[in-house]
DNA sequence: GTCTATACCTGGATAGAC
DNA sequence: GTCTATCCAGGTATAGAC
């Protein structure tokens, strides 16, 4: 609950979601935080803990967002989830998973386990939400919902690194025609 | 055409994918090749004239494959595009596009230009494809060819990047719930 | 065209003062 | 908890011999 540590953590989020895990520095969270970089290495020693940090993070934001959700319709539920991936959107930025996917095998082990824990409890809220809402008559879709889930996940996700590179509407695009199943 | 130069594009073809433009050096190629990090700077000065061949290496195969599917079936032609994808995933590499796209921003101008120019060729000839299959009545679908395009190359890059963090059937079930266009 | 040698820099990390 | 100072490794890049 330290708010340095916090914004360490912030501020890393942000430049992993620019620029990529390998290719910021503690020197650019120095520079914003206008601290030295001694002082970032006294909370996150490696690295690599920085980045677990990050990504325990967002898991546990992950997990708040969709228990403040549960009292919703299924509906709803959903297009919160495909639009909360456009905030994210405004800035250029990607979502962490997209960011550190490609490099998984560089990443340090702590990382990657719990990166894929990540990815899996998305996968596993969303399969449900999908299942559940399809027994409802709410959703339409003829494939397993895991599937529904993998390609819905996976379209958010390229959405927002094919955005960087064509620089249009693609994610617009995307949300549009994912929000209708 | 010389053959040095060619291996050098290859392995760091290869090298991006495994672990990504700024986790790979010109020792790690080095390595490989069996020669020094000076020799590979006699044919590629900087890091991003390197970067700038792999992308162009990669269009021009690109170019060189669907020219060689023209005379092939809509359907055909389709299939090939999605399951070329797999090649790749064979050995947890990702798509070149994949790789670049989230770390965009820190890339070198040249690099952008040719990644762009990659990314808007890819969407053209596959909106094409299945425009004209749709009017051929062989594909099947409401929105447009172009929403249509990006959600099917979306769905195959991430589909790679998601397998190497969940490690499981991803790509396989993506697949095959894009086949039933 | 490939080598040795080396310059230069950045980045991650630590020691110890305050 | 933050600082200064510093170390070390690795990475990009170049000069000049062969």
């Amino acid at each position: 609950m330290n708010a340095t540590r916090e914004e360490i953590i912030r501020i890393a989020d942000e430049l992993i979601r620019s620029k990529g895990y390998h290719a910021f520095s503690y020197a650019d969270i120095s520079k914003v935080l206008g601290v030295k970089n001694a002082a970032i290495h006294y909370y996150f020693p490696s690295k690599s803990d920085l980045g677990v940090a990050v990504i325990d993070n967002t898991a546990e934001k992950f997990q708040q967002t969709i228990r403040s959700w549960e009292q919703l319709p299924y509906e709803t539920q959903f297009q919160h989830f495909v639009t909360m991936h456009q905030k994210t959107k405004k800035n250029e930025w990607v979502c962490l998973m997209g960011a550190l996917s490609p490099t998984y095998d560089t990443l340090s082990e702590n990382m990657q386990l719990q990166l894929k824990e990540l990815a899996d409890n998305i996968i596993i809220w969303l399969t449900g939400l999908l299942e559940n809402g399809r027994a409802k008559g709410i959703f339409h879709f003829t494939e397993e919902a895991k599937a529904k889930a993998y390609c819905i996940q996976s379209s958010l996700l390229a959405s927002l690194l094919l955005n960087k590179v064509l620089k249009n509407d693609v994610y617009q695009v995307i949300q549009n025609t994912i929000l209708t199943v």
